[in-house]
DNA sequence: ATGGTCGACCATCGA
């Protein structure tokens, strides 16, 4: 069983690109994030095509994820419990989506940027990150035992060699220790981060500005944690750094989850 | 030596 979790940065102008990464890799579940699309925009059909039923949540150009399926997809939830709002007047935007796949609980995730310190986006992130703390401490206390993924675009970078140069990051978000102690917290709540033991040192990000992938000056930001349950079924993780390359790539690539059979 | 992008949409915002 494959998993894998990938921001896309516009379904529309990916859609080849995913659908053709998702026929030759093996996918079974994709979580996708930055979908930017509302629900009726989404391309639906080719996913269909290939065997992968699709749960989108999009409210309008913004944010966006989904979860594409080919093992099952159930009790579809389009944001978590207690999920903050943003905007004026505040509303839930659409950076979380849940599913059931498989018996393993997918929730694709899309945290806030948070843009600089002290803006009020970075209160906004910090704020996120904490009720979704929140919330799967309620998911873990309801069924110790539940298979849960937290997976996506994270936008922290939880160690210094996760960025390829912290002195370029002084005063800037993805870095700052409250992030990274919101990101810790949710760890210490009964989330292990999975990727980071198999692959321990590896970009999953590279701006488009300034020829950040051709220097190989790239972030590691998208990230999986997951139940004590499901980590013991992670057999290995990919980074795909080829989807960084060429025309028409998205400016993250790939993670994927290697997971071993159900133990009866 | 420095800067070099995309994608939403169609003037600017967001990353």
């Amino acid at each position: 069983m494959r998993v894998a979790t990938w921001n896309v940065n516009s379904i529309r102008a990916r859609l080849d690109r995913v659908t053709a990464w998702l026929e030759r890799s093996g996918t079974d579940v994709l979580a996708m994030q930055e979908t930017k699309c509302a629900d009726d925009a989404f391309p639906y059909l080719p996913f269909e095509a290939l065997g992968y039923e699709v749960a989108h949540h999009g409210l309008n150009q913004w944010n966006g994820v989904a979860i594409a399926s080919r093992v099952g997809l159930t009790d579809v939830h389009r944001a978590f419990p207690g999920q903050p709002g943003w905007g004026d007047p505040a509303g839930v935007e659409a950076r979380a989506i849940g599913a059931t796949c498989a018996g393993l609980r997918i929730w694709s995730l899309y945290v806030p940027n948070g843009r600089t310190l002290g803006d009020p986006h970075y209160e906004y992130k910090l704020a996120w990150l904490a009720a979704l703390r929140e919330a799967g401490t309620g998911w873990l206390t309801a069924d110790p035992a539940a298979m849960i993924a937290l997976v996506g675009d994270w936008n922290v970078a939880p160690r210094d060699d996760d960025v390829w140069d912290m002195s370029v990051f002084e005063g800037a978000t993805h870095v700052s220790p409250p992030e990274r102690a919101a990101f810790a917290a949710i760890e210490a709540a009964g989330f292990a981060e999975v990727t980071r033991a198999h692959l321990p040192q590896v970009y999953t990000y590279w701006d488009y500005q300034r020829l950040r992938f051709p220097r190989n000056e790239g972030m590691r930001i998208d990230f999986a944690l997951t139940s004590t349950g499901f980590a013991e079924r992670v057999r290995g993780v990919a980074v795909d750094r080829n989807e960084r390359k060429g025309k028409g790539a998205s400016d993250h690539v790939p993670v994927v989850l290697e997971l071993d059979p159900p133990t009866l």
